[in-house]
RNA sequence: GGAGGAUUGCCCGAGUGGCCAAAGGGAGCAGACUGUAAAUCUGCCGGCGUAGCCUUCGGUGGUUCGAAUCCACCAUCCUCCA
């Protein structure tokens, strides 16, 4: 169950109680999507005090495939994590895919990204796959809309995704495990209003935001986040899907989002990019050359309490495993500890004030 | 002593009369990355604020309307024969 603790404006402070453990909400989730977050073990990952983490159906249907997961006993033993999965459905590979995917009623059907083969992944089976991986919250299949899109475009997209979503809840046969509908509708609130009906009217544990974060600008983002959440059921959590940058974070908690999950630290940390206490920072400028400092000195993670700037930005430019390790490690701690922050903050009735400190750094 | 071959921008390396400030790679510099086809991708990379101009392809001199490219000599390196 989701229980709602306490509020700062529209901040909200919650748990989760899931089959593998209670999650404090506001959350971020590192994405972990074949089986394993970018360059990190469980243990790491405890150490950073991640409490839940993604997984990827598209992913892990094609490889290893679910004989191998259900002969270990479910993801969670495969990959030796004990603590919350939850996974994607697939739906963000339709858009990410979108050139070696065709779409249909039915579902949709890919040419695999590794052999070529063709798969076809219908909501049914979406459902399937990730009862069989065990995630504590799986997603419905669901069409990420490109951006742009037309009314048009958008409704009819919108539409089949909430006749998939249908589909979903009706192929469920695990209740303990919590399925999330998809809200859709790209930049139109009409369209994501009547998005937000439908899937309240099937009803689900949690409801996510998608369709944002896909090339939208900016004030798009904040005023569909914004009016999403202004007709979401307030005692259900709201999953925020892909975002985002650390000011998105924060900016989406400000309207009421309670979940997020992103590429962006472990991904960023491997091309180079660190968020720290005091903004951006990218480990290949030569300025780091000589510099004896830590990356950030605000910062407890193991990267930042042990090296300095100049053998993290030799690592990286050796092309060092290592780096990437080092690198993805920061900036994973730097997300849980924001989040931690946030929490602190709606807790102790500063939220605003941490906002504006954050929109201060990043907006530059 | 004789016979061949080589010398190109930070490095490697293509280029054998104009389309060459000179392919390509590396290094270097800067940037991007948002439910992961990503240890990926993009831009810059002789000088001058661009169009354009200027100085470059071991050195010097020459041939030619025009030379990194042809000729002569010099320098350095490599291979083979004595």
């Amino acid at each position: 169950m989701f229980e709602l603790h306490q509020q700062d404006g529209k901040a909200r402070l919650g748990t989760l109680q899931l089959a593998h453990g209670v999650v404090q909400t506001p959350i971020f989730m590192p994405v972990g999507t074949v089986g394993s977050v970018k360059t990190m073990v469980p243990e790491d990952l405890h150490t950073i005090k991640a409490e839940i983490i993604l997984g990827n159906t598209y992913h892990l249907y094609l490889r290893p495939g679910m004989e191998v997961i259900r002969e270990a006993g479910g993801l969670h033993r495969f990959i030796r994590w004990d603590k919350p999965i939850l996974t994607d459905s697939g739906g963000f590979q339709i858009f990410s895919l979108n050139n070696q995917r065709r779409i249909d009623e039915t579902g949709a059907h890919f040419q695999s990204h590794i052999d070529g083969r063709k798969i076809s992944l219908t909501p049914e089976l979406a459902v399937e796959i990730q009862e069989t991986l065990g995630a504590d919250i799986h997603m419905v299949l669901d069409e990420c809309t490109p951006y742009p899109a037309t009314h048009e475009q958008a409704r009819e997209s919108m539409e089949r995704s909430m006749r998939w979503a249908r589909r979903s809840r009706d192929a469920r046969v695990r209740p303990e495990l919590w399925q999330f509908g998809i809200v859709q509708g790209s930049m139109y609130e009409d369209l994501r209003r009547e998005s937000i009906e439908k899937l309240t009217d099937i009803g689900f544990e949690g409801y996510s935001i998608g369709g944002l974060s896909v090339g939208e600008p900016k004030p798009d983002m904040r005023r569909i986040a914004e009016f999403c959440c202004e007709h979401l059921p307030e005692k259900k959590p709201r999953y925020m899907m892909g975002v985002g940058t650390p000011l998105d974070i924060i900016e989406s908690i400000a309207v009421g989002v309670d979940m997020f999950d992103c590429v962006m630290p472990t991904r960023n940390g491997r091309n180079g990019t660190l968020f720290t206490s005091y903004g951006r920072v990218n480990i290949k400028n030569s300025k780091f050359r000589l510099s004896q400092d830590p990356l950030d000195p605000n910062c407890s993670c193991y990267t930042c309490q042990t090296f300095s700037l100049s053998y993290l930005r030799h690592l990286f430019m050796a092309q060092e495993y290592t780096a990437m390790r080092l690198l993805s490690l920061h900036n994973l701690t730097y997300y849980l500890k924001l989040i931690h922050d946030i929490r602190g903050a709606i807790r102790e009735g500063r939220f605003q004030e941490l906002l504006a400190h954050h929109r201060g750094l990043w907006e530059t």
